[in-house]
DNA sequence: AGCACGCCGACT
DNA sequence: GTCGGCGTGCTC
């Protein structure tokens, strides 16, 4: 018998099958690694197909061994990496590698051990703790969870550090011992509530199940209780003994959610994601290849979990970007969920209370049904939300990062002795320019997107089309020459706080004071039991989290990611403030929300105010159909890197040159194709030109594999081509 | 990715 | 003379 082998080495040349013999003593399988030998070395392969014959010419090698006594890659992978490959122009190696934990590469899956910890013989957990500092905090928080009994090394650290948990080893005053004994990484289960279904959820649940359709955008306001729903659906499929995945965003993956799962599920849930160390991420997976875990739980690489006969797929907040995976091997979730759900004749479930326009235009085309929740589960009412016009601020008088109404609003909040959220953009960075008197933004006249500017050469440049404006040097519309690329940093935000509300306690959460693994949870948590008063934070506060003694949430700048440069900005911005305002009065207490803006009339406002979806959308994917944007067209760049800028240019050209031809023949493929600099011209000492395509959906298969193929040809020399689909971000 | 083959510069 | 630089080509 002849396998077919994919060998582990990513480079194009062996970006190919090789057929091997196939030793009569070896029991082998599709889907099992080997060790095979390769010109004159050795190297490890999958085996992608069995076969009685070969069509190759070379005499053939054989097989030299069998590395896992399982058989890692489902025959579902196996079809699932010729469809990615093909369509995503990547190379069979690298979408393997996305099925298996990193762990088993490289021959060795190293003794599952992990470091337990437990109080020092002798010591009680009294004597311990008085012999700390009163500002240990983290070791603390360490020593107060091995009462009963003690805690892998792991957990802790994700929770309080792994520098507390050594330095109470240092002081003698607790134990880490290598165990061998498996086990999945430490969840704390939560007390399981038992909730009755509304007559809502409940109906959502009969129409994902046994619904007419198989794919169902659940689309319901924050606090309509989709999660229950989920839970209830994941129940009925593991009760027909099949399999469930259910993913959420990187940043929603808060050991409250998860212990809520575990609390329901127990051992039949495994969570993959990244937090996780190499030998838990292996565990899990294994516990799930074995049978011995039906749910699978995590970020976006869960969408491979490898598990037979799923029922259920669901995709929480599927609007979130974290979905999209950036670097190589790039891949859309939603595409790869489409495939298994396909595959399985599974259900697949789109989760979100601001859906993307993609999502919603299939839905209403009539592509997935749509299932609709119009209450939040304790009948809460939505929370009031508040304009403020930040242009009219300056103009009386105030030129504070902080409007005297939400300044007012803080005040009362406090006194109320509630909580208040303050949300900052800072996504958007310093590069669209903004009159600071009427709010006028300098846009492209062709592309209808704000212009960048550009330091270098100062000039202010449009990211889809490439065309360069000169900088104004007062307002094109009021004449005001107050104009401003600035920013506002979350620090100065809390400054600014304290000088106003000396006694209010004060939290900051933002990319500096997360840093360490498991601050993220600690500074939630802080802020959920009362410990401060505010809490000031980015985007990472913005998600999914559950604080019932909040009542008022301020926006600031939403602008910054209004006129951030790309044509989703309206888009983000709805989910955005959306988002936040959800977190405004949940249980039983009214929440209201202060939007600071310099553009107050801007349609995002009234509709995300009036919690207006469906006329957001309207508006929206009008302005996209006119503008040839996504959902209508595909966004395709091909981004060329050089050390040599001719090098760099002539592929550019070369490129640029048949894809144009091409677009001459098919015209109706095609909005634009055009090629210039990249936005950020030079990086790590590396030239970079591009060419931008918007591609109409037409024939769009077809229309990418010639591009790909177009690419592919190329002699990439002292160079390297990359192909993005509707980048997230240009540089 | 490795590893060989191969064709030009400076060293005991 | 030959040791060794890394460009190019091949791996079932």
């Amino acid at each position: 018998m002849i396998a077919r082998v994919i060998v582990d080495i990513s480079t194009s040349d062996v970006d190919k099958v090789f057929d091997y013999l196939i030793p009569s003593s070896m029991d082998l399988h599709v889907g099992d690694r080997v060790k095979v030998p390769f010109g004159r070395q050795k190297t490890e392969g999958f085996i992608v197909d069995i076969r009685e014959t070969t069509d190759c010419s070379h005499p053939m090698k054989e097989i030299t061994a069998k590395l896992d006594d399982f058989t890692p890659v489902l025959p579902e992978m196996i079809e699932l990496m010729w469809k990615m490959s093909r369509e995503n122009n990547l190379r069979l190696v690298d979408v393997l590698r996305l099925f298996i934990p990193a762990m088993m590469r490289g021959g060795r899956v190293r003794e599952i051990k992990r470091h337990f910890v437990t109080l020092a013989d002798g010591v009680t957990y009294e004597d311990a703790l008085s012999k700390l500092k009163a500002n240990a905090v983290n070791q603390r928080g360490v020593l107060s969870r091995l009462t009963d009994g003690g805690e892998w090394a792991a957990v802790l650290g994700e929770e309080f550090g792994f520098s507390a948990v050594s330095a109470l080893a240092e002081k003698g005053l607790v134990t880490v011992r290598e165990v061998t004994k498996r086990r999945r990484p430490g969840l704390k289960p939560v007390q399981d509530k038992v909730v009755t279904l509304s007559d809502e959820q409940q109906a959502a649940v009969r129409e994902i199940m046994h619904g007419k359709s198989d794919t169902n955008l659940l689309f319901g306001v924050t606090g309509s209780g989709k999660t229950e729903i989920y839970l209830k659906c994941i129940e009925e499929v593991l009760a027909t003994r099949k399999t469930a995945i259910m993913l959420v965003p990187e940043i929603s993956l808060t050991p409250q959610m998860m212990g809520r799962f575990r609390a329901r599920f127990g051992d039949k849930v495994a969570v993959l994601h990244s937090g996780l160390s190499d030998g838990e991420r292996y565990d899990e997976w294994l516990r799930l290849l074995r049978g011995e875990a039906v749910i699978a739980v995590g970020a976006r690489s869960a969408i491979f979990a490898p598990i037979k006969n799923v029922g259920i797929i669901i995709i929480d907040e599927e609007h979130d970007g974290s979905y999209v995976s950036e670097n190589n091997p790039r891949y859309v979730t939603s595409e790869v969920a489409e495939f298994r759900r396909a595959y399985n004749n599974a259900k697949l479930v789109l989760g979100s209370a601001t859906p993307s326009l993609e999502t919603f235009k299939r839905a209403s085309e009539g592509e997935m049904g749509i299932i609709e929740l119009r209450h939040r589960i304790n009948g809460t009412k939505m929370p009031q939300v508040e304009i403020v016009d930040m242009c009219a601020e300056i103009r009386s008088g105030n030129n504070g990062i902080l409007s005297a109404k939400l300044l007012e609003e803080i005040d009362a909040t406090l006194k109320s002795g509630n909580q208040s959220m303050i949300f900052l953009n800072r996504r958007g960075f310093a590069s669209f320019m903004i009159c600071r008197k009427c709010g006028k933004v300098m846009k492209c006249d062709d592309c209808d997107v704000s212009l960048t500017w550009h330091k270098q050469d100062n000039l202010l440049k449009c990211h889809y089309c490439g065309k360069p404006y000169v900088v104004p040097e007062k307002c094109p519309d009021c004449g005001e020459s107050d104009m401003r690329f600035g920013r506002v940093g979350t620090e100065r935000v809390v400054e600014e706080l304290h000088a106003r509300f000396p006694s209010a306690r004060l939290i900051r959460m933002d990319k500096d004071t997360t840093r360490k693994k498991g601050s993220y949870d600690e500074i939630l948590s802080a802020f959920r039991s009362g410990e401060a008063d505010i809490l000031v934070g980015t985007q990472m506060i913005v998600k999914g989290h559950d604080f019932p003694n909040v009542t008022l949430v301020g926006i600031l700048d939403a602008d910054m990611s209004l006129y951030y440069e790309d044509y989703h900005s309206a888009e983000r911005t709805y989910q955005l403030v959306t988002q936040m305002s959800g977190r405004a009065g949940r249980a039983d207490k009214e929440g209201k929300v202060i939007l600071q803006t310099y553009s107050p009339r801007h349609y995002i406002f009234s509709f995300a105010r009036d919690n207006d979806y469906l006329g957001f959308y309207r508006k929206e994917i009008n302005i996209r159909e006119v503008t040839n944007f996504p959902p209508f067209t595909k966004i395709v760049r091909v981004l060329v890197v050089s050390e040599s800028e001719e090098r760099a240019l002539e592929l550019t050209k070369s490129m640029l040159f048949k894809l144009r031809a091409y677009q001459k023949d098919h015209a109706d493929r095609f909005v634009m194709v055009a090629g210039m600099k990249s936005p950020v011209k030079r990086i790590e000492n590396k030239y970079r030109y591009q060419i931008l395509m918007r591609m109409t959906r037409k024939d769009e298969k077809d229309t990418l594999a010639r591009v790909y193929e177009i690419v592919n040809a190329e002699d990439k020399k002292d160079a390297s081509v990359f192909v993005e689909i509707n980048p997230q971000n240009m540089n």
